[in-house]
DNA sequence: CTGTTAGCGCGTTCAA
DNA sequence: TTGAACGCGCTAACAG
């Protein structure tokens, strides 16, 4: 038993399909008010509800906007998510999702599928990666990218231009000015410091991350201070637990205090734990920043450190929304850098 | 521009619509391999994709799944999404998201947006409220659901059934032992604890919470406690923190000790937070426990006693995965239920 | 095995 | 103002 069709509301109401289609969706020419009264009434009897593949298929143009994430249960991208699903239902569109681990293969495939469906517009929210491994992943995913706006699909991508994607009509990138917060940060973080800098980051060639550590590095020569370690490891809580116990000797062993970057705030979580678990303890033995400001990892003890980002206007932006401005952030000095409490209990 | 179309593939290959269709698309029936390979040359060439709109409407079935959840930036959402979106791919489908807030009427909105699409399936996430202000829009998101069961649709709801629906064909209801597991953390908590009980509940009418609720009471009951008051605020972090303000006095001023046992993980960090600010310390001067188990929140100290559920199973089995187990669940006695570590610093 | 044709449900031109 | 007819891009019967 199928739905109930316009053809059979219009039959119904004893009028023609085109003026039924008049009537229900919206036209710019109104019919009567007594035979438009006539077909609602037989619509809603019918419980008719308009088929909007038909639609769509009919005006071309989906009233769809596909979102790209690595992994939506990530608390970075469900933030990111929320936004573009606000700004969707501002535009009256409905919301697509994939996952795709950050392969950009599967992203190609991902905006495939998204194309097919016709998705008037296009989020792109995972890091760019510039891997060699990934060369040839990137540059398909541009392809298909390119023939997705030349055939009028909007892209938005937050961050980063994909990798070999021409600048055509319609591809917008949300910029983020990781490198310069990243730089804010390393400034405020030298001046309550007096030892050792070391920064756990992602892959080398994961451009999120990449910039993080420049402007890290950036801040800290601009302060006058030495150029810090860098420790490359998962982008996820996971490297940053691995990096955590790779350290925690070290830090046992060493007079000098360190303070840490962690790239991303669960990274940072991730190393805090690690350490915590080999009994070393934030702030007292160690410090460490993040960056992302995550909410739901607001309430951490000892509060995190890290860079705020607006990342539900990130998700808005992409998605083409206007009213919003443009990216900034601020550092948070919390607890977890403040080396004046070292000696309280966490 | 717009792009091409199957049509213009057959025509570049020298073949019949109907033979274009029948290589680029699965078919039953396969024609010979070396018309095959000119087609796939000529829908290369042309950077062909197939119009997933135009299939849906010819096959009648959108290869689409709906999702609908109170927030998407929610951990415990954002973990359900995850195992639908896990779901989803392995039955070649793509996700639609709807956020609705939990308000009844958005629901009904979402589920009819989904049923315009034609949605193969939607999961509705969020919990069920029977609270008297919800009734209407119960009533209306239980009708257009029935409508969407018998039009051949099918529902899969986490937890309760939508208050008023009809079991139709293709409706179906992931049972959630919210009860059973909040009794058996009661039992274990009755163990070590000696002082009283206290319940921060969502609002009444909530079926999750209200669930938990009578579990642990239940439970204290079975162990021969008497009942637990019960705090109703917000289902989420802030009513947490709210509770928590309002409790801090009565810790500070009562020689008995208070065990917390907040209806979600969420509440019991809000709760926790807002105890902390006052200068009220889990474990040393009350104990308290959560429920879910996020993933997010698993680093967070005192490491908080809660009830694992397989979120992202859930989010599996009620997208309708088949190779799933049924739900089930364990309590996780952590640190911030033992008493036995009262002294100890967080 | 291939090609022709008729819908899928709807928007939108044209006449009336 | 209303209605008849065509086309959106594709699948699935049928005919060849």
């Amino acid at each position: 038993m199928a739905a109930s069709t316009l053809s059979e509301v219009a039959r119904v109401a004893g009028v023609s399909l085109a003026t039924a289609s008049r009537v229900l969706n919206g036209s710019s020419r109104k019919p009567a008010e007594d035979i438009a009264e006539r077909v609602r009434k037989a619509a809603d009897e019918l419980g008719y509800v308009p088929n909007a593949q038909a639609q769509a298929l009919a005006k071309s143009s989906s009233g769809l906007i596909g979102l790209i994430v690595h992994d939506i249960a990530d608390p970075y991208f469900s933030a990111i998510a929320r936004g573009v699903q606000d700004a969707a239902r501002r535009q009256n569109r409905m919301v697509l999702l994939a996952s795709t681990s950050g392969a950009p293969l599967d992203e190609k495939e991902a905006v495939a599928a998204f194309a097919a469906r016709r998705a008037d517009s296009i989020v792109i929210a995972g890091s760019r990666s510039v891997r060699s491994e990934d060369r040839q992943g990137n540059g398909e995913l541009a392809a298909e990218l390119d023939r997705y706006c030349r055939n009028g699909g909007h892209v938005g991508v937050v961050g980063h231009p994909i990798e070999g994607a021409a600048t055509a009509e319609g591809y917008h990138v949300v910029e983020v000015p990781n490198e310069e917060l990243a730089a804010t940060l390393a400034a405020e973080l030298t001046g309550g410091h007096d030892g050792d800098f070391l920064i756990v980051a992602g892959p080398e060639g994961l451009l999120t991350s990449d910039d993080r550590v420049r402007g890290f590095q950036r801040g800290l020569a601009e302060s006058g201070c030495p150029e810090a370690e860098v420790i490359r490891t998962g982008f996820n809580r996971a490297g940053g637990y691995d990096a955590g116990l790779a350290l925690a000797h070290r830090i046992k062993g060493s007079k000098r205090r360190l303070c840490i970057f962690a790239v991303n705030d669960v990274m940072a979580i991730g190393v805090t734990a690690a350490l915590r678990s080999e009994g070393v303890w934030i702030p007292r033995d160690a410090t460490i920043a993040g960056f992302d400001d995550i909410e739901t990892l607001r309430d951490f003890r000892p509060a995190l450190s890290t860079v705020r980002l607006p990342l539900e206007d990130i998700g808005r932006l992409a998605a083409g929304d206007e009213n919003t401005a443009p990216v900034s952030g601020d550092v948070k000095l919390r607890r977890s850098t403040d080396v004046a409490s070292e000696n309280q209990p966490a």
